[in-house]
DNA sequence: AATATTTTCGTGTACGTACACATTTTATTA
DNA sequence: TAATAAAATGTGTACGTACACGAAAATATT
């Protein structure tokens, strides 16, 4: 518990560059009112002795305050994902409260369009200088995305991007590669000449959705280990528990199964179903980090789940706009989540 | 950008109590001088208004100075895995820095127990507030535990623990839980009746050392999973690729294989010796995020890595010395670090 | 009751940075 | 060349907390 000694920051800089700390402060904020002269002197002071500004400090004497916003589905009843990015988003704020930023929440309706265009008119009502959006509805975030960027409004996507726009950062998995991921565990759960069934349980269906993006991965896997497996597709579009039970019922009368993949968070309706027809040797693997899925995954319905830190997106997305704002950092413009595996060894210390 | 308003912090709490702040600070840092009628008064509205210090600003004006010593083992020809940790404290020291901190490392040789001793010996001679240690000798490690608790000296152990002592915190592996996800991992890969090798490759082995952990969990998961598979184990204490070149060899030549488990980062060795003998057909579950491994990965020589983030391991054994001493805050005693799988598509996107 | 002692409390400065405002220097115009 | 405008630089205070030092009040001692 000693004491520090050597002064350091602004004031060394001005010390060696003859001037106030003032000017010194101008030029690292590259603020009009001073001489080129003095502006290069002190430049090269700063390179000198590789001055890093104190955050602390900095923060503690800036009242700026940013207003953000978030675009996100809510939690529903089908299921809870969107719990776990809204928490991260939370905990991110209460640790950088100190730092005046400031978050509203504008949550949609994953079941209908509509709501995210009413919740997003309400935030151009309002004063943001950034937003955190679940980009869900591709036409729909695509229009979002071009009027925030005429507001100068910086937007972060998290959980899925858009191919044809560029924000300030996207934040989630890398969804093709995910697919991949999901082929290679899947490949060595079935047979040879192996079922297998790819089931996309989702009301929207955009030409560009991150289930599709996933499929294409799983199938590419395949072709590329040569696999010799029969893959089938199946999309439903009716989410709830009754109209899934009868699909399943009439495609398992016709077809043998060796492994369902089902290609998002919903896998633990397919699980709930094969439970309690006490249909058994069929591998099931799918998506998430839900308590509703880990149930299975203890009980070994569910092999494997397949997960992307949500909460960690929405901590990072976060972050991100903060390192943007206030600490003026360039940010990276694509930041992958890991693509975690969860089995009923792992889930227990797995850090969402 | 608008502007904060609302004055807080210790200053409103000085107001309403009608005392200075520095009163307000005596009964925060509880230090003497305060009368009891007035420290309840104050106690009694900083509870009242919740009040949480700006801990940019405490660091700001704080001037202590904390030491911290790191023994840990050196990155070795062997095994670059050691690497990893001490990046990770390196990051966390530099990122803290500012909280006035300081950090001395003193690394010993994992092939050779004297120099654990010596660099122990080395920290005594000095003076710290707290060490992060790898207690590779259990022998060795205890005595240098018993010896900080009289000193006061606070330890934080990674990577491994020891049963009998109980450090400020632990931060790690559950490393029989990880045997066991290896176990149900493996069981995919062999056929039935098939045969099993666990490699323990490494020099010193005491009774309670870690590989042997995972090698009691790997066989918990056979047992209790019911798997029909013939597990043989072979320990080498020659840990050289030349060594274990002629002990496999030998072994092969009299057992028939399907997969071989090794308990450590020491996977690398066996897969180089399958690359260069043409083996295929034996499945390889390892340890670590190594480049070394991950090129046989990458190669499909190796299915499986479990990793454990050395990285972060170093950067919260040192987040935590920091919470401890100066937020003061109660730091968790275990912190299982999450036991992550590593394969050809998603390595490219885990966070060591 | 006067003095000494201890307890209790307040004042002032520092941490490193931001920024409003004042001041000086330089350039421009009458 | 003086008056004026513009550019360049300096001064001072604030952010919320820590702490050294000194002042005041309460208690004890003579």
């Amino acid at each position: 518990m000693l004491k520090k000694t050597e002064l350091s920051g602004v004031k060394e800089i001005a010390r060696r560059a003859n001037v106030s700390i003032a000017t010194v402060d101008r030029v690292i904020h590259n603020r009009p009112g001073v001489s080129i002269k003095t502006k290069e002197k002190i430049d090269a002071i700063i390179k000198e002795i590789d001055y890093k500004p104190n955050l602390l400090a900095r923060r503690l004497a800036s009242k700026k305050v940013f207003r953000f916003a978030v675009l996100i589905p809510k939690e529903s009843t089908e299921t809870e994902y969107w719990k776990a990015p809204l928490e991260g988003i939370q905990t991110a704020w209460s640790e950088m409260q100190v730092y005046g930023i400031d978050v509203s929440f504008f949550l949609y309706d994953l079941n209908d369009r509509k709501t995210f265009v009413e919740a997003s008119e309400k935030i151009f009502q309002d004063t943001f200088q950034g937003v955190i959006v679940a980009p869900s509805f591709i036409g729909e975030s695509v229009e979002f995305f071009k009027k925030c960027e005429a507001l100068k409004i910086k937007c972060v996507f998290i959980n899925s991007d858009i191919s044809t726009v560029k924000p300030l950062s996207y934040i989630g998995p890398d969804l093709f590669q995910s697919g991949k991921l999901a082929g290679n565990l899947c490949k060595y759960l079935v047979p040879q000449q192996g079922k297998v069934l790819i089931l996309n349980i989702s009301r929207e269906l955009d030409a560009e959705h991150h289930l599709l993006r996933k499929e294409a991965g799983f199938k590419a896997h395949f072709e590329e280990a040569q696999v010799s497996a029969d893959i089938q597709v199946m999309s439903l579009y009716k989410t709830d528990y009754i109209s899934v039970t009868k699909e399943l019922d009439s495609y398992l009368k016709s077809h043998s199964v060796d492994l369902i993949f089902v290609t998002n968070s919903r896998v633990f309706t397919v699980a709930k179903y094969l439970e309690e027809n006490n249909i058994s040797g069929v591998r099931l693997v799918g998506y998430d980090y839900l308590s509703q899925n880990l149930s299975y995954v203890e009980k070994d319905v569910i092999d494997f789940l397949i997960c992307q830190k949500p909460i960690e997106q929405g901590y990072q997305a976060l972050l991100t706009l903060c390192e943007h704002f206030i600490n003026q950092q360039v940010v990276d413009k694509i930041q992958f989540m890991p693509i975690d595996i969860i089995t009923k060894e792992n889930y227990n210390y797995y850090k969402n």
